[in-house]
DNA sequence: GAGGGTTGACCTCAGTGTGAGAACAAGCTA
DNA sequence: TAGCTTGTTCTCACACTGAGGTCAACCCTC
């Protein structure tokens, strides 16, 4: 039997049935704190509990879908600008037997980064979505409490070997603004003029547009320079976190 | 209605069917080179072709079928002393419609690193599998090259920040030991002393047994020393490769 | 419009980690 | 025994980092 035979005459249904889903931890910075986008459950199961943005994967890649499921759970059109900016990669897969209470479901989880996003429009599918801070996330649904804190583990070691955090930003911004994004995620400031030395020094991470902002911060000093994302897709050498204590290991 | 009554009216069979299954990408080093586990297809699609081994996920954890898989595969059975020292990570979701001829499959793909295993058994279901030096795949089944890439990716990028490498040696080891692994995943000699002073400088990467090797090397040489693996579960400072060619970034 | 506080950009200095090379003795093969 | 290989330890020059200071531009209040 050749090739062709085998798969005219395959069938599908042997298999057992399983779901796919995507969900998404997106993640932007709002007033200096890192916030990720929560949806609140309608229907069961988990009605009434919040989670993250998500759903059953369709005939499209996994990326794809992932991207459709923000773009729904924001109000966001792709196109519309905002969400071309937004970074999307996979994060890894969930799929123990009793995660969901229906069948046996496997979930893709995605990571994305933003620049500040606008809140999701009301009245859209998006109504019953909202960004939250993520040191006040409390009880989520599933086990995507466990996703949540897989994916801030992976974005906070992403910043440090990948120009990761001129994703949060627009596209001119000011070693201040990534200095924050750097602050926002681990939690911690950093040394100003460290900071500065570092990231100009490495080589792709920014590049200087020429210009200064149009005026200085709300509190004076002068006006800073403005930079744009540079092409560097890996940072060399990379801007390690301040040492975590040495127990950690 | 509350949940219990909708999880008793859910009807599985409302969404689209799709597999899922686990694709295994095991890296072991015999003779200085990094080789991986390949099985022959008898069936088809692909039939003749070569393949990473993996299969259906049953009703069990996707670690618990990425370990089955490699079990089946090698002819090794967990228990049996060798597999248990395997170390075993998801690596990423490879989903694209049209990746599987059959239908919609959706494959966890599993990094596995052991210590120099025997070959497959003859005579088992891993009659059809051989330990291929990754320099030397071709063509593989379905998309299978580009799971094998990024296994490769990670291992070697693994290396840097993690005691990884301790996976592929045995329970004591020497440091020459432990350089002939990172020289073989990342394909390229390290400078012999400033290995040792960094290996023995790094908190909880290894630590002395006290004892030494009954004999030399093949060709001469003082005793070297034994160490195990220490309890870090990162390398700090990370142990960097040599520096890729600036213009990789 | 003068003054105090804040900030961006830059600099210095000490300490740490790295790459390259060399020294030396133990142990192998011929 | 001779000659070579290898494990282990040093040395030295250089790069990078953390901590702190300097200075001028700029904001706000008085």
């Amino acid at each position: 039997m050749d090739e062709r035979t085998f798969l005219e005459g395959y069938d599908p249904a042997g298999f057992p049935a399983v779901a796919v889903t995507v969900d998404v931890v997106a993640l932007t910075i709002r007033d200096g704190r890192l916030h990720v986008l929560l949806v609140e459950r309608g229907a069961h199961p988990f009605a009434g509990w919040r989670a993250l943005p998500g759903g059953f994967v369709r005939d499209e890649t996994l990326d794809a879908a992932a991207l459709r499921e923000l773009a729904e759970e924001t109000g966001l059109r792709p196109g519309e600008g905002a969400l071309d900016r937004v970074h999307l990669e996979q994060l890894r897969s969930y799929g123990d037997p009793g995660r969901d209470p229906r069948m046996r479901v496997i979930s893709v989880a995605y990571l994305a980064f933003a620049p500040s996003l606008p809140d999701p429009r009301p009245g859209s599918d998006a109504a019953g979505a909202f960004w939250v801070p993520v040191d006040e996330v409390a009880e989520l649904a599933f086990d995507h409490a466990a996703v949540l804190a897989d994916g801030l583990d992976r974005a906070r070691a992403k910043l440090e070997y990948t120009p990761l955090a001129t994703a949060f930003v627009g596209p001119e911004f000011t070693i201040a603004e990534l200095r924050a994004v750097y602050a926002a995620v681990w939690g911690e400031e950093l040394h100003a003029g460290n900071f500065h030395r570092k990231v100009l020094s490495v080589p792709g991470f920014v590049e200087s547009t020429g210009e200064t902002a149009p005026r200085a911060g709300e509190r004076g000093g002068p006006k800073p320079r403005l930079y744009r994302a540079g092409d560097a897709r890996l940072l060399h050498p990379a801007l390690l976190r301040p040492a975590r204590e040495d127990g950690i290991r």
